[in-house]
DNA sequence: ACCTGAACACCGTTCAAGT
DNA sequence: ACCTGAACACCGTTCAAGT
């Protein structure tokens, strides 16, 4: 009799509940019988509404996705300043869901809001007017841009790490990482923004490039 | 009596083993009871020589990068040919280990040789003799990139299918895929290896402007 | 020194049964 | 219609025992 003091299970509390668990315990503790326990459930009882632990995080998947379509972007501002806002919307929603995005990224199932995303992208791109070919490559780029900035950052206190390298340099000067301890002070300071800027800008004046000699 | 019939087991045995059996049958079937009976022995023996698998996987990544530093990048050309040595040498070595090399940049365990891998990158953007803080700018930007095109092109078949997005565009016309089915000529072309290559020359060329604006 | 086997504490999922 | 519980086929890892 749990079931008179527990509300009817439904699809949108196990996504709800099962987010929770992921950004409190990390995505690697989510399980159906840790999931079913947070529910006051029996484990099988989740089975009743989404059919297995892939359909559960592609849902999940594509529910966060769906948030970047809730931020606007200026239709009347030049493709420059919609491109910037598109990707810092990226960026952002990575940042509020650290422990699924990167699995969320290199998931190879086709989630129908990864494609809305790209659809995006490239509408944006193609207001520069250039031709297909460099519609194309240009949101690539910026997608590969966009993500590996994503993992780098994502990696947190890790990609820390892997930037100051400490744990290898403890008492003596190694070879290997000379110009990691030359640039030690700068490395620390972490300033991905400033890194993902400089990357997003460079790419930008290659299509502003690419405008100027089709004049 | 197994024992006479097989030779006694090391660790680059059965990181050979590892190896061949996540290239033949993915990452996600690796266990250390499948290794062990491919292995021909008891599950537990492999303990004996590899503390545990996040141990197991830390060492085939370490191995894996061991080899982009055996592929030589001439030191007497400029330092726009030295990095695109680099980053395509990088390139190769994901596509020829493509169900691990995901993992190996996702993994947030600080690898010696990833270490090593960044201050071979700082090393060459130095080259430019730009100030520390564009160094490492550029160098995280092309790392971001070329990470960010590895996963891209990995997903395989798979983003192919998220390029072409054949999926969702089945029957009719979907106002959420416009772009998409504009561009899918260009998009299935898949010219990942072009679309690398803009964004790799955007940055150079955004380097190269930083020197000319010094002098 | 090296390997084995039982055991522990977990997984995802199926299926027949209960209410 | 919805939930339960036993069961199946797996995991990684510990530990005492064997040779």
């Amino acid at each position: 009799m749990p079931s008179q003091s527990r509300p009817p299970l439904h699809s949108e509390l196990i996504y709800q509940t099962a987010l929770e668990l992921i950004q409190s315990q990390g995505l690697e503790k989510l399980s159906m019988r840790l999931l079913a326990s947070k529910l006051g459930v029996d484990p099988m009882a989740i089975y009743h509404h989404i059919p297995n632990k892939a359909a559960l995080l592609n849902g999940l998947y594509n529910n966060i996705l769906e948030e970047l379509f809730l931020l606007p972007i200026p239709d009347d501002a030049p493709w420059q300043t919609q491109l910037k806002n598109l990707v810092d919307n990226f960026r952002a929603l990575a940042l509020r869901y650290p422990s699924i995005f990167p699995s969320l990224l290199s998931s190879s199932t086709v989630l129908y809001n990864k494609q809305k995303a790209l659809n995006l992208l490239l509408g944006v791109v193609r207001k520069t007017g250039l031709p297909d070919q460099a519609v194309v490559q240009a949101s690539d780029a910026v997608f590969a841009l966009v993500t590996g900035f994503i993992f780098l950052e994502l990696g947190g206190l890790e990609a820390a790490k892997v930037h100051t390298g400490t744990e290898f340099l403890s008492t003596q000067s190694n070879p290997d990482f000379g110009h990691i301890e030359d640039l030690a002070q700068v490395l620390q300071s972490n300033q991905f923004k400033a890194s993902f800027d400089f990357g997003f800008d460079a790419i930008v004046q290659g299509l502003e490039a690419m405008l100027k000699s089709a004049q």
